[in-house]
DNA sequence: AATGGTATAATTGCATACAATCATACAAGA
DNA sequence: TCTTGTATGATTGTATGCAATTATACCATT
């Protein structure tokens, strides 16, 4: 279970390792590679330009992270996501961000208040403008400003991870002009409680909110909403009983 | 985020790699390393044999884990896990674990059940007589069964990485012969819930059983119970005085 | 004595060579 | 035809060498 590492960015930025973990990350998650995909050391190793050993370090990296499967002396095997991987998170969140919720109630920061004040201020007018990109950014950060808040590292780090994990899905839903909207009225409502120092309703309304979002996600389609250039032929995503739909 | 990793074990256990990760963090688990002690690859590598690759290999995925902390041309840090770390995992735990009930109870398979039914049977047994050791395997294998059954990837491997990070406490704490009982009642109930197809009693129950595991261990004395026989000299890297108590 | 700069040592980052393992193809025997 | 053994190639696992970076010690300068 990985934790907090707080100088894990700078790590990433300037170590080929660094880079070759991000861009693999990056492209499994965008769907570049197709599951069961064989990642070979001198494949990737040559088209980033860098040699087997950082190549592998990521590897082995990525193997923990649940992104691909390293079957010894075999090879590297992408894992994927599966849309009852990406629900399943959000059910986990759902409680997950609860908690956080409670716990950034007792331990919030005045800077951190205000941070998250002058968020919900800001969402609120790029909500009624259309501004989805300056919206998205805003959720984010509204989130990670909360993970930061409860001071649990563990719990932060968590979320985080989870986060970064349904990113693409989620700045997708946003673009849904009511769900922005909507999005930014559960925001201001949790921060509210936050402030009002009640613990427990931050936490049901941080619960809510996780499940309001997948549910819209849900509605617009999450299977289009991952594939941007793929048509998609009348099928609605969220069907497909028992069938492992990566997306 | 870790995901599950079907194989894994078989890498651990047949590579240089894996056995050098398995040997650092159950060393950097059980204490062996002081916080903020710094791992050197060649040192490492020689104690255990090996050359510094697998050992790198190692270390990366150690960092990913949150055990050690690597800076960039300088060196790898151990975190360690605080008592506050300890406690906020019991606390998302039993969130998780009561999720993963509700989804055992609606996917859990006849042989899953019956490996349960044998389980809670058996574990009562030797905790009769006092058989603590074979009662800490089949509490662990308990917990194991209902994460499979839970039919989710992604909470399974969440749980048992949990599991594993607070293994050692929790195997102490059963040493306590009125928690061994209790624990085994409780395992019961939550089973009974199950095979009644009470998701949402197994959910509060298997939610409870965690806040009683982890105040248990609290009444006992959580630093004591991992501090088996500190005899480490020197000057640990300190630096940081009176705040977070490592583990 | 204090400060700053430079040389040296220690350590990590990466590349590469070699060994071990696995997959495949093909041929020989039943 | 099917099986089995073997050879060959591909791929990963590990060790090691070299470059880059950082820490340390020492000396010079003020």
């Amino acid at each position: 279970m990985e934790r907090y590492n707080v100088k894990q960015e700078v790590t990433d930025k300037y170590s080929l390792r660094g880079r070759v973990f991000n861009k693999l990350r990056e492209d499994i998650l965008n769907g570049k590679y197709a599951e069961n995909e064989e990642l070979k050391e001198v494949a990737i190793g040559e088209e980033m330009g860098v040699s087997r050993t950082p190549v592998r370090e990521a590897f082995r990296q990525l193997e923990l992270e649940g992104l691909i499967q390293i079957i010894p002396n075999k090879g590297a095997y992408v894992t994927g996501i599966t849309e009852k991987d990406v629900m399943d998170i959000y059910m986990i969140r759902s409680l997950l961000e609860g908690l956080c919720a409670k716990w950034a109630t007792e331990h919030i920061t005045p800077e951190q208040l205000e941070e998250m004040e002058e968020n919900v201020y800001l969402a609120r007018f790029h909500a009624q403008k259309g501004h989805w990109d300056q919206m998205a950014q805003l959720d984010n950060r509204f989130h990670e400003v909360m993970y930061e808040a409860c001071s649990s590292k563990i719990l932060e780090h968590e979320l985080k991870d989870f986060h970064a994990y349904v990113l693409r899905v989620r700045k997708k839903t946003l673009s849904n002009g009511e769900r922005g909207l909507k999005s930014n009225e559960e925001h201001t409502q949790i921060l509210e409680a936050i402030k009002a120092g009640d613990g427990e309703l931050a936490q049901t309304l941080a619960n809510r909110h996780m499940i309001n979002a997948y549910e819209n996600m849900v509605k617009n389609g999450l299977y289009e909403a991952y594939h941007p250039g793929q048509e998609r032929d009348g099928e609605e995503g969220a069907g497909c009983p028992g069938e492992k739909k990566s997306i």
